[in-house]
DNA sequence: ATTTACCCTATAGATTTTATAGGAATTACA
DNA sequence: TGTAATTCCTATAAAATCTATAGGGTAAAT
């Protein structure tokens, strides 16, 4: 499933790549828009700022904008961010890779050839989709 | 992430296909072999029995055994029972439909989109795969 | 200065996951 | 007929994760 997190990150990116220009929207008006708690929105666009995605600017007229144009954000890269490994266990993740305790052996686990294909036509469905693909 | 039960489940069923015969084995067995708490493992097989995909038999001698013929058991159905939902949000799920609350429109979210190209790729993964894939 | 708005950490509440406990029911076999 | 083996079933506890909320700090604009 999906967190909140991962799907309010994705609407408020969204908002954003469809504003007319790069002005910094606030933060109220995202969670107003996209009903979500402003509170936990705060944290979750601060974390898309450390990653990059985002830029800030603090004061009167501030808010947060995207630094990239849209079509240029990878959704593989914005699913990492906010939901972490795209695969389904560890021992398949490209970029959060973890050995299985309760397996002997990778090349003879059933779960993990499955998850290896799992993985793969996910990553496909993210890697020829960007941010840009998200605004209606 | 996988949970650990449909982890498991899938481990055990694998289990389960790559007997030559059909006479039952016991949770025991399959819990040691495969590095499953046996408590655990217990509860799972019994979900998988009152769904259909395994028969039982008690006392001595007894175990579970796969009902249908391993190539016969689609992935989606087993990933079903076990895991829940295909789909990473609801509104997008075939067999676990639900609104979500916080939007007004499906058609307008940018996350249905993105979440229907996601559920149509992993289910054709499924759909393309039975149990006696998962046997190596 | 004052107001606006993001910055940051800690923590609490809720939910889900991962088991564990303990006994009841059934079967095989001596 | 008795006994050991094995599944069946319900309840509940322990752990982890998710979803926020609280509350003050910091920087910028006017």
């Amino acid at each position: 499933m999906l967190s909140k997190k991962t799907k309010y990150g994705l609407k408020a990116l969204t908002y954003l790549a469809s504003q007319k220009d790069k002005k910094p929207v606030q933060i109220a008006e995202i969670a107003k828009q996209e009903n979500i708690s402003q509170k936990f929105l705060e944290s979750i666009l601060l974390s898309l700022r450390k990653t990059g995605f985002l830029g800030s600017k603090k004061g009167k007229g501030g808010g947060y904008y995207l630094i990239k144009n849209p079509n240029e954000v990878l959704m593989t890269d914005i699913m990492r961010v906010l939901e972490g490994p795209i695969a389904m266990v560890p021992c398949v993740s490209l970029n959060f890779y973890e050995k299985c305790d309760d397996c002997p052996s990778e090349d003879t686990c059933s779960v993990h050839m499955l998850m290896l294909k799992v993985r793969d036509s996910t990553l496909e469905v993210y890697r020829n989709n960007t941010l840009a693909d998200l605004i209606i």
